[in-house]
DNA sequence: ATATACTTGACTAATTTGGTCTAGAATAAT
DNA sequence: ATTATTCTAGACCAAATTAGTCAAGTATAT
């Protein structure tokens, strides 16, 4: 199904709410709250994320996270890795050290990359202060399944 | 990490085998051997992809399976599709009845649609015959992660 | 000091995915 | 007709991954 953790569907959805007022700081508890997860899975991405420079926390009394870059810096993609690690749609796209017993046919492991790129451009190509305040960006005429649907989360 | 099943990345192996010579039956265990999968993680693969006329079937002695549609007609992404479902980066893009209890936030529907018909096409633009007999049809230049991988399966 | 709030890692539970097994149905060869 | 071959289908179990919880700790403001 290729289809994102929810993990890191949840870290997209609380740096756009932090992007609406970046200068704010936001506790944990009112990211919970708002976002309906609990107050430790919030705790959990977003000191991964504060690890990662994508946002900055202040401890103590008052203190939160906030963005610790502009949200137009901050694409998808970025995210994603942070969260779920590096984008590889197949194990001939990673990099690893194990040896394929395939690599007499499989002919394959150039177009995955090819594939692979395309897909991670697709997810470099959003950022944050887009997903925050969309608007229509891409001209999505030409895509056929352009159906209403319902959202669940 | 947003990664293929191993069923998906399995059944466009045994395509882009089976894309090799076209009019040729090959046998389940033909092809297990070739891939090193049980048979019966063959059959079931192979009898989805007939179920939805990818491929197509020839049962009793001297039977087999061979492609049903030309290889350059058949796209990643179809066999995915068949394979593992629709492809759906989150619940946002997945056409469901449920309601979302983020509505009045999320504002972030829209662009996962984007982003999801961007890897859609991505996935769309690599068929079968390509896959099987790799040329460079892409100009991956502005790639920069042009690393050489070796490849596990 | 004390209360607030982030940090980290270990641990458990839930879900998804992969793979096996069994019984069945169609076809070809004899 | 009978038998061997080969695909079909679905139930079922095992393994791996992912999600989520808990507990102990550190930093800061008042």
């Amino acid at each position: 199904m290729i289809k994102l953790s929810r993990m890191a569907d949840y870290a997209i959805l609380l740096v756009s709410k932090m992007a609406t007022n970046p200068k704010r700081l936001y506790r944990a508890q009112e990211l919970a709250d708002f976002s309906s997860l609990s107050i430790t899975t919030v705790n959990k991405i977003l000191s991964k994320l504060t690890r990662s420079k994508i946002t900055e926390s202040v401890r103590g009394a008052a203190g939160g996270y906030r963005l610790s870059l502009e949200a137009e810096k901050i694409s998808v993609r970025n995210i994603i890795d942070i969260i779920d690690g590096k984008v590889a749609l197949t194990a001939c796209a990673e990099n690893s050290d194990e040896y394929c017993n395939l690599l007499d046919f499989c002919p394959t492991q150039k177009n995955w990359q090819i594939i692979n790129n395309a897909v991670c451009e697709a997810l470099d190509s959003v950022n944050i202060a887009e997903m925050a305040n969309p608007e229509i960006v891409f001209d999505i005429s030409k895509n056929s399944n352009n159906k209403k649907s319902t959202v669940i989360r």
